[in-house]
DNA sequence: ACGGTTGAAACA
DNA sequence: TTGTTTCAA
């Protein structure tokens, strides 16, 4: 539930975009004859004309709302274009929505820390800038306040029909405000300036609210719609709050909320100030108490956190009534076709951002029959995730069979899947130049080029349990093809051995990076056909950070990368060289012959793992490289 | 036995 | 920690 964050005592400015009916502006930059229209996003339509879940300004004027089936909106609004969205292996495919959203955020991100809070809605922290602006450029000149801010809505400023563009001019540049007032006009000179280039760069339009918090930018960016901002002085807090229904607060829409109507008889959150805070936390306990007495009081302490890109990635599906999946084949199939794109989307996480993840769960959906109607769910299960498609759904069908088991409760006749998903989460920055297995394969002048080379060279091993990533930005999928020829693009060449203790490998025939890598892996001759796109890693860090102690135990990644950047200074983008290895196919054997160094390093990528791991060849250096012959 | 598909977060 | 639950859009 909700928890009260300390009140930086410093005032800021916040500012919460949120994009107009996202998914149909997007279409309609697709297919501008749909601009001005009554429009619509359904997804899938066999079915009652499918699910809305985007409604443009025009249809919402005919009374079509979300959560209407196609078939209704089109009674309603004979007119409404209905467009479906993108349908990839069965399943719904939201990609289009999401780079579209990274275009917005991209351009968000310029002013001050941003966090993207969904596909299209972002906080910022404007403060430094405001107050930059207030220093440097403070908006005292009536003329020189752009259109876009002019056209704000004040929170509280009389509304004069023909007067209100000079109101807000005026207010804008008091200059016998507050302080306070005067960092939110300048946030939202800057808010209005970001959302015109938004508009010009991609074609989109956004509302915002600017406040002093991230729980007030968010209740009023909605409230003047679509294309427009609202500002909250210090001055129209209270009275904005008290007549507010609450159940217009964020994470007062639900079952908390009903039970301050229900319970309390709250129902706006001016009704919330007549408790103490200590009567609010007795109900609720304390961490919700304190944070209702708080926000009745405008009160929010939350701070916007920096980050641009989104903590997991799901992919799921349901499968309502007659569809429900009643076998494990089926099961299997739809799962298989979750687990692709979830495959493919982290990679290109890993490619585009050089993050990895590391843990994998599944969830279902699931009704048992003839059991006497155990309402019981179906339980969650996870584990460490290894990349590669195949074995991201070999793991998933282990979590759903582990997952059915525990449903089953071992007796049963009849079950059936009504949803299920797969998400990838727990996911970090690859930190670059911290590996000292990489400095190990490189030698000791950093300058040296990678290890990796183009396609030119001749594969080594098509069989080779190494991938070096490289992604075309953007580029959400590639043929099995064109990944074969990429995936056998290494080069044995540059790896200067110059070490005492690369001699023993040296004299087994290891010599070049991806030798290494592939000497650290076991079981390389098996799965042939699946390795190609399984990972290599060489690298270290987990979440905990360096610093810690005891790091080794815990915080330490299922999987470790390396991104070799080296080279990526002199090409624009994305071409850094990331290899993978699944930590579970590093044979123990061949690191107890590195350096004490190395093997330092490696024992930090391993962690116990649930995945039965394949049986371990007994192995030494000359079993996987015999004597060079010469 | 459904607005579906995502996502974040707190809690046990 | 994993798994559950709530909330939101």
């Amino acid at each position: 539930m909700p928890v009260a964050r300390p009140e930086p005592q410093e005032p800021r400015v916040i500012a919460h975009v949120d994009m107009d009916c996202f998914y149909v502006q997007v279409e309609q930059r697709r297919n501008p004859a749909l601009r001005g229209q009554p429009t619509a996003v359904v997804q899938y339509n066999d079915w009652k004309g499918g699910g809305l879940i985007a409604v443009s300004y025009e249809a919402r004027g005919f009374g079509v709302k979300r959560s209407m089936r196609g078939d209704e909106a089109k009674r309603v609004c004979p007119g409404i274009n209905l467009v479906q969205v993108p349908v990839a292996r069965g399943k719904a495919d939201l990609n289009l929505y999401r780079s579209s959203g990274s275009e917005v955020v991209a351009i968000l991100a310029s002013k001050g820390k941003c966090e993207r809070a969904s596909i299209d809605e972002v906080y910022l922290d404007l403060t430094e800038a405001a107050k930059e602006m207030l220093l440097q450029a403070p908006p005292d000149s009536l003329e020189e306040i752009c259109m876009e801010a002019a056209k704000s809505n004040i929170l509280g400023l009389s509304s004069d029909a023909s007067e209100k563009e000079k109101n807000v001019r005026a207010w804008l540049c008091r200059s016998d405000a507050d302080y306070q007032d005067k960092l939110l006009a300048c946030g939202a000179i800057i808010v209005a300036q970001l959302r015109i280039r938004v508009l010009e760069e991609t074609q989109f339009t956004c509302s915002a609210g600017i406040a002093h918090n991230k729980m007030l930018a968010k209740l009023v960016s909605g409230m003047h719609k679509p294309a427009q901002q609202t500002v909250v002085p210090l001055s129209s807090i209270q009275d904005f709050l008290s007549s507010l229904p609450v159940k217009k607060m964020k994470q007062l829409g639900g079952k908390l909320g009903s039970s301050l109507q229900y319970d309390l008889g709250v129902e706006t959150i001016g009704d919330l100030l007549s408790f103490s805070e200590e009567k609010l936390q007795e109900q609720y306990g304390a961490n919700t108490g304190t944070w209702l007495w708080k926000i009745a009081r405008g009160i929010s302490g939350e701070e916007v956190e920096d980050r641009l890109l989104p903590k997991s990635h799901g992919c799921g599906k349901t499968f309502p009534g007659p569809r429900a999946l009643k076998n494990n084949t089926s099961v299997k199939g739809w799962l298989d076709q979750l687990c692709e794109e979830l495959s493919e989307r982290i990679q290109s996480d890993l490619n585009q951002n050089k993050r990895i993840a590391q843990t994998l769960t599944l969830h279902a959906r699931a009704s048992k029959k003839n059991e006497r109607d155990s309402m019981k769910k179906f339980p969650s299960k996870s584990c460490p995730l290894r990349y590669g498609t195949g074995k991201i759904q070999e793991d998933a069908m282990k979590l759903f069979e582990s997952g059915l088991h525990d449903f089953l409760e071992s007796q049963s006749t009849g079950w059936s899947i009504t949803s299920l998903s797969v998400t990838a989460s727990k996911i970090f920055d690859i930190p670059s130049g911290t590996s000292s297995i990489l400095r190990y394969i490189k030698g000791p002048n950093s300058s040296a080029p990678p290890a990796i080379s183009d396609s030119s060279s001749v594969p080594e091993d098509p069989s080779l349990d190494v991938t070096p990533i490289h992604e075309e930005q953007c580029e959400p999928s590639t043929s099995e093809k064109e990944d074969n020829n990429r995936y056998s693009a290494i080069s044995t060449k540059q790896c200067p051995a110059n070490e005492e203790k690369k001699n023993s490998m040296k004299s087994t025939g290891v010599k070049g990076a991806s030798s290494i890598l592939k000497f650290l892996s076991r079981d390389h001759s098996a799965h042939q056909e699946k390795r190609r796109s399984d990972g290599l890693i060489c690298s270290h860090q987990g979440p905990g950070s360096s610093s810690e102690a005891n790091e080794a135990e815990r915080n330490v990644p299922a999987q470790a990368a390396v991104v070799d950047r080296s080279n990526s200074g002199a090409e624009p983008s994305g071409s850094s060289n990331t290899w993978m290895l699944n930590v579970e196919d590093i044979d123990p054997a061949v690191v107890e012959e590195l350096p004490p160094e190395i093997q330092r390093e490696i024992q930090g990528w391993i962690r116990p793992s649930k995945h039965p791991t394949a049986k371990r060849r007994g192995s030494t250096i000359s079993s996987y490289f015999p004597p060079a012959r010469s």
